[in-house]
RNA sequence: GGGUGUGUAGCUCAGGUGGUUAGAGCGUUACGUUGACAUCGUAGAGGUCACAAGUUCGAGUCUUGUCACACCCACCA
């Protein structure tokens, strides 16, 4: 029995323990049927749901279950990510708290107290995800730290060192000196902000009063600059190449360079050249053999190097442009637009700075990661996503891969006495390369640093499935059938797994990429906590249900653009799942039988034949757009199946035969009734998990079964019903227009007759009951009597039902309505004569659409003439 | 500087290959508790599809240009 109210509250997490419990979201392993897999983009592990999380899920439970439903064998491969240095972050933060920095702590004792951290907080995700309804395999869930993701990690990072694909390099990297490590270019943001440029000069040595005037947006990094370029072609400037000036303050004598870097065209046409501390100038510095000079310490304050050692670099700027103007060598300050990186976690401004630091060989690796796109092996959706993936890919610089960091893969690198580098998978066999590179037993010294977090993110596609053992489930999910994400990720994760996938497993991660857009608040602005525009998805769902919330995200998803979140809407789809509870509610109160069979061979009723196929040609469009990812698309279409065809029209249509006498009527539509509603829960399963299963438990719909698990096969549909239907509709619809518009009294019940209605004719016994029931008609019935003055016409595209309207009509409303009607039919026969008049048109347009536009020119001649009639009827009134 | 996308009803958005009178949800107006549902029903109002030119028998849809907005990449000493 379902209850009086919708309240998905009381039995959503119910039903999702059930499912859980009983092994509902394991794969069938059935080898007869085609695999299905998706892998999840892992969550940060001590990170919450957001909007995003909800898209992402939403959509990839939608195919998970829609492809689990068509009989394949699905494993959705559930986990999540360590997130290196969010999650440091994060610790570190707490243990700020309490006064205690890691370092108080250690390296050892600080991870633990990481790993416990997660234990504590790091099933909440997992939890939401669950409230979800993500039909994920539990029973699999991995974490990149865990003991086999990590093993995989330590084997895939050996063998590409082995290969020559990650080296150590002294590098300018970007520094992030809150973190105090290195980050890749994608951690990096830009951001635009007014800044100062700086003029003054630099004299030139041996020559007394002569100076050559910079610009710069740095001053305080003059202590590490180690030339001054002047291109050559600038005529104002080049006789100053060849000769050396000196850098003011600590009056350190540098060279005078010709370089293009220095374009004559900006600043003061000389630039200062900092190799150590600018990545243009690094490459000056590499064309002219240039020292670098680092001046600064890895939290960004200055170094010994510098005069003012232990200031900040706000400070240190200050002080040196003070100096300068106390030199009298200051020569301007002008306000500048300037674009400053910053860290996309820690916020600080990020330093270009020379370190030590490993790297993959990207260049080379993504040679056959743009190929396998090129070829179409993979696909990207929309399709426009593959130029930025070929853009980035193209131009893809070395991938910073170590963070001096402590919470991530340790990197599997030990160090013997004088530096040389062991790389194995682990200590052990580090010592016997060591033995046998020494010949003796040596001390070891391992690498501190970790990996990038998206290092091990990168090979989740066969990680997760067991890689490096050769397992049932990499055999048969690799390569993963579809990847869901948000276009934000393609360069960080996107791209990364085509590399790290290609090099382990010599064949493509996933045959599709689908790209989704970001999920902003209700008027397009990004949502942030600082903005404090965020919308909690549990929120939603424990206000409106999961089912709505997931309703939702795929009636908005349309070709990967960004979705706004409305509140409305969602509430909009709770009224939806309410809708369909009362739908099933009135088939309980018919006493139907819903477990009983339905041979469609044998209905013969009009109405119930039109919703059959009504029913069928909905499955096919949603099967269709779900193969096609238009999840909008699909969803609409269930949506307005549910809503228009079936609880606006056939539930009022099958009234009058439920309420009747006519016994074998009745139960045939109760048997249609059944069918029907059983197809609805099918074919919005994947949509609305919990809902539908609810109701198909309640009603013993599915005899038991714990979860939907079939969907509909290929089958035949007959539309032999839907002209008649169609007609009711219309008679329906304008009988009640007229009604609405002639301000009929709501109870006047009027009498009806049927004229010219050939089609109507074979069928009005079925239908003019529901018909009067509908728009409320006394009765209707055919009659090619003449029409009397009191009566008025509607005019449909199978004949006349004339209304008689003694009593109750308005004369001069009715006359206003026809001239009305008349008007807007004269200007559509306008353009149809228009048309038709065209020889080009005739000519040219192809046949069907020539015929068709004369037969709607035909259509709407015959409607003037009737209207004309009325009109002419009631002039005299 | 290079690239991508967007501009359709008051609001938020749909409109694969050009072809009926351009749709939906919310909002809004009028009427309505008719034996599933007021988390509802019925009917209505509301759009020169950013602008301009072009291709075409025919353009919201294709081409070019203009304007506005958003995002991505690179760079500005």
């Amino acid at each position: 029995m379902l209850d009086k109210n919708y309240n998905p509250q009381d039995w959503e997490e119910k039903i999702y323990k059930h499912w859980e419990e009983n092994g509902c979201f394991r794969p069938s392993m059935d080898k007869t049927k085609d695999p299905f897999c998706i892998v999840i983009p892992p969550a940060n592990v001590t990170g919450v749901l957001h909007m995003g999380h909800a898209l992402d899920y939403t959509l990839q439970d939608i195919l998970i279950r829609y492809n689990r439903m068509r009989g394949k064998n699905v494993l959705w491969q559930v986990g999540t990510d360590h997130a290196g240095i969010a999650t440091q972050m994060v610790v570190e933060r707490n243990l700020a708290k309490q006064g205690i920095s890691r370092h108080d702590l250690g390296r050892e004792k600080f991870i633990e107290t990481v790993w416990k951290w997660r234990e504590e907080s790091g099933g909440t995700i997992c939890r939401q995800l669950r409230r979800l309804g993500a039909s994920c395999d539990w029973s699999r869930e991995r974490f990149t730290m865990d003991e086999g993701l990590s093993r995989a990690v330590r084997k895939i990072f050996v063998n590409m060192y082995k290969d020559g694909l990650i080296y150590k390099a002294k590098k300018l990297v970007n520094w992030d000196a809150k973190f105090m490590t290195a980050v890749s270019d994608l951690e990096v943001i830009q951001k635009e902000a007014m800044g100062k440029m700086y003029y003054y000069r630099y004299p030139i040595e041996g020559e007394k009063g002569n100076f050559v005037q910079i610009a710069t947006t740095r001053p305080e990094t003059m202590f590490g600059d180690t030339a001054v370029a002047i291109s050559k072609d600038n005529e104002k400037l080049k006789h100053l190449i060849g000769k050396n000036c000196i850098i003011p303050i600590i009056d350190r004598v540098i060279p005078i360079i010709a370089d293009d870097h220095a374009d004559p065209e900006k600043g003061t046409g000389a630039v200062k050249i900092t190799p150590a501390h600018d990545f243009n100038d690094f490459e000056v510095g590499k064309r002219h053999n240039l020292p670098l000079i680092n001046v600064l310490n890895p939290d960004a304050t200055l170094n010994e190097n510098t005069p003012f050692a232990g200031m900040t670099t706000a400070q240190a700027r200050e002080a040196t442009i003070a100096k300068m103007d106390e030199l009298g060598l200051m020569d301007k300050i002008e306000d500048h637009p300037m674009v400053i990186p910053y860290g996309d976690r820690s916020g600080v401004v990020i330093e270009p700075m020379m370190t030590d630091q490993w790297f993959v060989d990207a260049p080379k690796l993504a040679v056959e990661a743009i190929k396998k796109v090129e070829d179409g092996e993979v696909e990207f959706l929309p399709k426009t996503y593959e130029k930025t993936y070929f853009e980035w890919m193209r131009n893809i610089q070395p991938w910073c891969i170590s963070r001096q960091l402590w919470w991530g893969h340790q990197m599997p690198i030990w160090y013997g006495p004088d530096e040389h580098i062991f790389c194995e998978e682990n200590e052990e066999e580090a010592k016997a390369a060591a033995k046998d590179f020494y010949g003796h037993e040596v001390e070891l010294r391992r690498e501190t640093d970790v990996l990038d977090t998206w290092f091990s993110s990168g090979l989740w596609a066969f990680s997760t499935l067991g890689w490096p053992d050769k397992t049932e489930f990499l055999d048969t999910f690799y390569p993963t059938s579809v990847l869901v994400t948000g276009f934000d990720i393609i360069f960080f994760w996107v791209a990364r797994m085509m590399m790290m996938s290609l090099y382990a497993m010599k064949k493509i991660p996933f045959n599709t990429v689908y790209l989704h857009g970001l999920v902003r608040d209700e008027h397009g602005h990004k949502m942030s906590k600082s903005k404090g525009n965020t919308v909690n998805p549990i929120e939603m769902i424990d206000t409106y249900g999961s089912d709505a919330l997931r309703f939702f995200m795929a009636a908005m998803e349309t070709q990967g653009r960004d979705i706004n979140m409305s509140e409305a809407r969602v509430a909009g789809y709770r009224n939806f799942a309410t809708k369909l509870w009362n739908a099933a509610r009135f088939g309980e109160m018919n006493e139907i039988d819903f477990a009983a069979e339905l041979d469609e061979k044998e209905v013969s009723g009009q109405i119930n034949r039109w919703i059959i196929a009504k029913a069928k040609v909905m499955t096919k469009e949603v099967s269709r757009n779900l193969d096609n990812f238009r999840f909008s698309d699909a969803a609409n279409a269930v949506y307005q199946f549910v809503w228009g065809d079936f609880c606006d029209w056939y539930i009022e249509m099958s009234k009058p035969v439920l309420y009747g006498e006519d016994g074998k009527a009745k139960a045939e539509t109760k048997a249609v009734f059944a069918w029907v509603l059983r197809r609805i829960m099918i074919v919005l399963h994947p949509f609305m998990p919990f809902i539908t299963t609810q109701i198909w438990n309640d009603l013993g719909l599915g005899k038991g079964e714990l979860m939907l698990h079939e969907w509909c096969k290929d089958e035949a549909i007959d539309v032999s019903a839907q002209k008649s239907v169609d007609w009711v509709i219309e008679v329906v619809s304008q009988i009640r227009s007229l009604r609405s518009e002639m301000n009929l009294p709501v109870g006047a019940k009027l009498k009806a007759y049927l004229q010219g209605a050939d089609v109507a004719k074979g069928y009005l016994a079925d239908m003019s009951k529901i018909i009067c029931a509908l728009a409320r008609l006394e009765f209707l019935q055919i009659s090619e009597e003449e029409a009397t003055k009191d009566m008025v016409k509607v005019v449909t595209s199978d004949g006349v039902v004339l209304l008689s309207l003694q009593g109750v009509i308005d004369f001069a409303a009715e006359r206003e309505r026809l001239a009305k009607e008349l008007a807007a039919l004269e200007k559509n026969l306008q353009a149809y004569e228009a048309k038709l008049n065209n020889p080009a048109f005739v000519e040219r347009a192809p046949e069907k659409i020539v015929a068709e536009e004369k037969r709607r020119r035909q259509e709407a001649l015959d409607k003037k003439q009737k209207i004309e009639d009325s009109l002419n009827k009631i002039k005299d009134l």
